[in-house]
DNA sequence: TCAGGGTCTGACCGATCGGTCAGGCATGCT
DNA sequence: AGCATGCCTGACCGATCGGTCAGACCCTGA
């Protein structure tokens, strides 16, 4: 099965994208991606050094722009925070619907290797802002819901567009948050 | 390794809960099973048939009350559906936090299987109930970020006592849910 | 004493996984 | 012509998976 041009790790990137949605990171076998590529499992691997290497070229885009909200975040705190989050991590589950649907489900998993370890932490992060840097249960219990509902939403709807699930999350997601104080923890006004 | 008492079974029940929620349905096998258990991987395929009846035993109770909330849903619509989708909701969830944690991530997967077609049925009433019946897309988005949030929640929160994960996701819930007309479809008014 | 049934096991099976490797083929440069 | 290089492949590897099976062990009842 020769290539008239060198587009196979083209073609790979697009079928892995594919099948990653369809039946999820561990569900797809290199030797699926290869079939549905019409080449050998062989030249996936000449391609990509291993299978994580095709799942993180896969998200890279998305990775950078989750740690420049990240960024944007450090300082903030109180209802700022949890603006600034809020509309940031509606707007990056909007843009990157596909690749949330990538690794669907195998999030936490995925996490636990040392090598997403940051992102853990940038959600944690991420979490915190959103339940406005404070501590209490409900807060958090929001932030929670608002940021596993909504990947997971974004997931399940690739086909809805932009313009309707962006401003139903933000609408949801001002409903949801709860108003906190300015300077939650141990606040004594600066 | 012989036992004194055949309290075999329901070791492997218990240690089967702990690895299915710490690494997955997927993330364990039954020789991970049997060496926390103590004996041979045999022995767990002697008890149960196969490793799809140790799941389906362990999620057996919260399957059940999933369908009593179902049944409870038929002929309601609007604001009352919505209500008491999620005041069930919540309180199953809460409740069967740790079945939740077992096969967390993997529930699309598992949904896709045959055996689980009337789950994946029910949650999709569920999803409807808690958009008021409505086809509205922020309706339709609302209930999905709150299913899937309060389960991921749930599931991440399952050290937090009952009396405050509850109340948190019942405000969270009556905030979050859009008041829905009556009698949706067809609707001229508002 | 023996038979039978419940419990448990090691050895084994076929399938599939991610990954390696030596080599084939086409092309283009010298 | 000869050679290097990029692309691709089949054959193969060790590991692991869920699951099977014949038989060993122990207890009980006749």
């Amino acid at each position: 099965m020769r290539r008239a041009e060198p587009e196979t790790r083209g073609e790979i990137l697009a079928a892995a994208t594919r099948r990653f949605a369809a039946t999820g990171y561990r569900g797809t076998s290199l030797q699926d991606i290869a079939t549905e590529v019409g080449c050998s499992k062989a030249t996936v691997l000449y391609h990509f050094a291993n299978k994580e290497a095709l799942l993180t070229e896969l998200m890279a885009p998305a990775i950078t722009e989750l740690q420049a909200l990240d960024a944007a975040l450090t300082g903030l705190t109180g209802r700022a925070a949890q603006q600034t989050a809020a509309d940031g991590f509606v707007d990056l589950a909007v843009r990157f619907r596909r690749e949330i649907a990538l690794i669907r489900g195998e999030f936490p998993e995925l996490l636990r290797q040392p090598e997403f370890a940051h992102i853990q932490r940038i959600s944690e992060r991420l979490r915190d802002a959103l339940a406005g840097n404070t501590d209490r249960p409900a807060a958090q219990v929001a932030a929670l819901v608002l940021l596993a509902g909504i990947s997971e939403t974004c997931a399940e709807f690739v086909d809805m567009p932009d313009a309707e699930l962006r401003p139903a999350l933000l609408a949801l997601a001002r409903r949801a948050l709860e108003p906190v104080p300015e300077h939650p923890t141990q606040d004594k006004e600066t």
